[in-house]
DNA sequence: ACGAAGATTGGCT
DNA sequence: GCCAATCTTCGTC
């Protein structure tokens, strides 16, 4: 096991980075020492200013997107419909804010005390289906923003999974029709036949 | 300062 | 399958 260090978030290629995301573990761990982590089987790519569906789009810099200008390798957290937390992953370098939305998890650790912050009593796939679902499951909420991903309370691990190509499905994105034709591009990436992603578009 | 819409979820029909 | 929840963010007045 090892921590992703911060050199394989600051490259160029998000898309490609979305796709190694697939099989590692994003972990968890507060003050009350709790680890929860989940083996990531979701992920979507936002591509920074040229993408229409990034909140980057176009250059804009507000109090929300500024993060995203950073150098890779932090998390971007922001809050959507008033309720749902979703985490990203910052990537690429300073002054382009290219991120990674994750978007399922297979969960790993921690399992009772995810069922907790989720409110269930037995385990199953929504669990941690979906960005508003894992992030709650996590415990991750908005001050994580800026957090760098090296240390507590966040990072992701390597465990020596990588998927194979054949093994991953690209897809459009979803929740994005004010996009206009970058809704059409594949930039959602998830493991075939994993129980634990959402179900194909 | 005001109002519309959102990278979603879960409960109800 | 449809729709309300809920509040921040951002564009416009």
């Amino acid at each position: 096991m090892a921590i992703l260090p911060q050199n394989f978030y600051t490259r160029a290629d998000t898309l490609l980075i979305a796709q190694q995301l697939l099989g590692k573990h994003l972990v968890t761990q507060f003050a009350d020492g709790l680890r929860t982590s989940g083996r990531i089987v979701e992920t979507e790519a936002y591509l920074g200013r040229e993408d229409r569906a990034c909140h980057a789009w176009n250059g804009r810099f507000t109090d929300r997107t500024r993060v995203m200008y950073e150098s890779g390798g932090g998390a971007y957290v922001y809050l959507c419909y008033g309720i749902h937390h979703l985490f990203n992953v910052i990537t690429h370098r300073a002054g382009e804010p290219h991120a990674i939305l994750i978007r399922g998890l297979e969960p790993i650790d921690g399992i009772p005390t995810m069922l907790q912050r989720r409110g269930m009593a037995r385990i199953a796939p929504r669990l941690t289906a979906g960005p508003g679902a894992l992030a709650k499951a996590l415990g991750i909420d908005r001050s994580l923003t800026g957090h760098s991903l090296q240390s507590p309370p966040t990072w992701i691990e390597d465990h020596g999974e990588d998927i194979a190509l054949p093994e991953i499905i690209a897809s459009p994105r979803v929740g994005i029709d004010y996009a206009g034709e970058d809704a059409q591009l594949p930039y959602r990436f998830r493991i075939r036949n994993c129980k634990w992603t959402s179900p194909a578009k």
